[in-house]
DNA sequence: AACTATTCATAAAA
DNA sequence: TTTTTATGAATAGTT
């Protein structure tokens, strides 16, 4: 019906098939809506473009979601869960977990005990008392690795000191060479002084210390010709 | 089209109407299929007559559900956009959430520490320890409940012993009757020997053991441990 | 359900 | 895209 006949096949060329869907789409819905105002027909017509692109026609006497319906009833089956329901039921699952895990975090930091029994109490003891030993065997792992870079640098400077007192036979030198960068560190430079041994007794004591939508052309039955193109746009997610 | 122009509006008479529609259907139907091969395009086509027969045309290519589905992840941002998407902002913010208490209890864990620098782990162990101590204290109230509810216990049965002696006067009856059931908690009936603050002292004993010997692991009795476990096996995708 | 006379849809071109 | 126009398709009214 054109300019010649045309196979019904696959129109190759992009460009000519996009304008043939886009013609063909308006004939649709153009049929669409003179079926359901000459015979009083229900019509629901959804129509997804190979670039994903959706147009919908719906009769104005009724709703898409009321015509698929219908259309379950008619075939007796439960056919769809909308995403919605799955949706509230992942939500709920992780408002659960999420609780949980606020409630395990309160304990750990000592609050809402009073649920607690004496046992539970004390094996909640026994795990932060394990927890807290980590964290401490971490620490001075920390302060020993910083502390033995610390004395590398005071040999490496003495060493220095040592070849220039020889180099220039000034034994009288500013002793200011002595000190270090130690990047701001307190503790390093106690540790530093004290050796590590003694810098771990000093934590033990601090311890104790401290406690339309852009894709969705949308056609309503009830206008023609231009107004059929009262289009909405959703986008596909 | 035909043997002359028709208004498009209902046909009255009820058999010319039928055969209208009829028609009128199949031509929809057969412009469907073209559409779906000439470009292809994905339509699904629902029919409702006004004497309630229904009528779909699917294209091969997808099903009827498929495209409601499409339909409503494209149009059900559209009726519950509002709703939509701020569950799915909720549901968002829930998963962040939720990962940064399992990194928060991980640490606490004494694991994944290696990120922290010294200052964080200081901070940390002191956050543990005043946990702990909180738990520590909570256990305490707890068993020091549970010691004087013992006392009161005990007194009870020496005061009816008394009034049996007076009563009877078996001033030699039976001793066991002293003996209380504590509900075989061992700490419990060491307090009610020791006094409380004993009780407070030997558990600051225990801290002050432990904080010496870093590397060890004490027996956990796994209530706590384990709920944790099961949190991360709830972990969703 | 067939048959046409007619209108309509649209393929190709602009 | 939209418009134009020649042509084939769809169909209203008839049989």
């Amino acid at each position: 019906m054109g300019r010649g006949k045309i196979e019904i096949k696959l129109i190759e060329n992009q460009t000519n098939r996009q304008v043939t869907y886009s013609k063909r789409r308006n004939g649709i819905f153009k049929k669409a809506q003179e079926l359901t105002v000459l015979c009083d027909a229900k019509v629901s017509l959804i129509m997804l473009s190979n670039t994903s692109k959706m147009h919908e026609y719906i009769s104005p006497t009724t709703t898409t979601k009321s015509m698929y319906d219908d259309y379950q009833k008619t075939m007796g089956i439960d056919l769809w869960r909308t995403h919605y329901e799955s949706m509230k039921d992942t939500l709920w699952k992780l408002k659960e977990i999420n609780n949980k895990l606020r409630r395990e975090i309160r304990q750990r930091l000592g609050h809402d005990l009073n649920g607690l029994s004496y046992d539970d109490l004390r094996s909640l003891e026994d795990k932060m008392q394990s927890s807290l030993d980590a964290i401490r065997e971490r620490k001075y792992h920390v302060i020993k690795t910083q502390t033995e870079t610390t004395k590398k640098k005071v040999k490496n400077l003495e060493e220095r000191r040592g070849n220039m007192l020889h180099g220039y036979e000034a034994a009288s030198e500013n002793p200011q060479y002595c000190y270090v960068d130690n990047e701001g560190d307190y503790e390093s430079a106690l540790v530093l002084a004290n050796g590590a041994n003694n810098l771990y007794t000093f934590q033990l004591h601090r311890n104790s210390d401290q406690l339309h939508h852009p894709n969705l052309h949308h056609h309503r039955g009830s206008s023609l010709g231009s107004s059929i193109t009262h289009l909405h746009d959703l986008r596909l997610a």
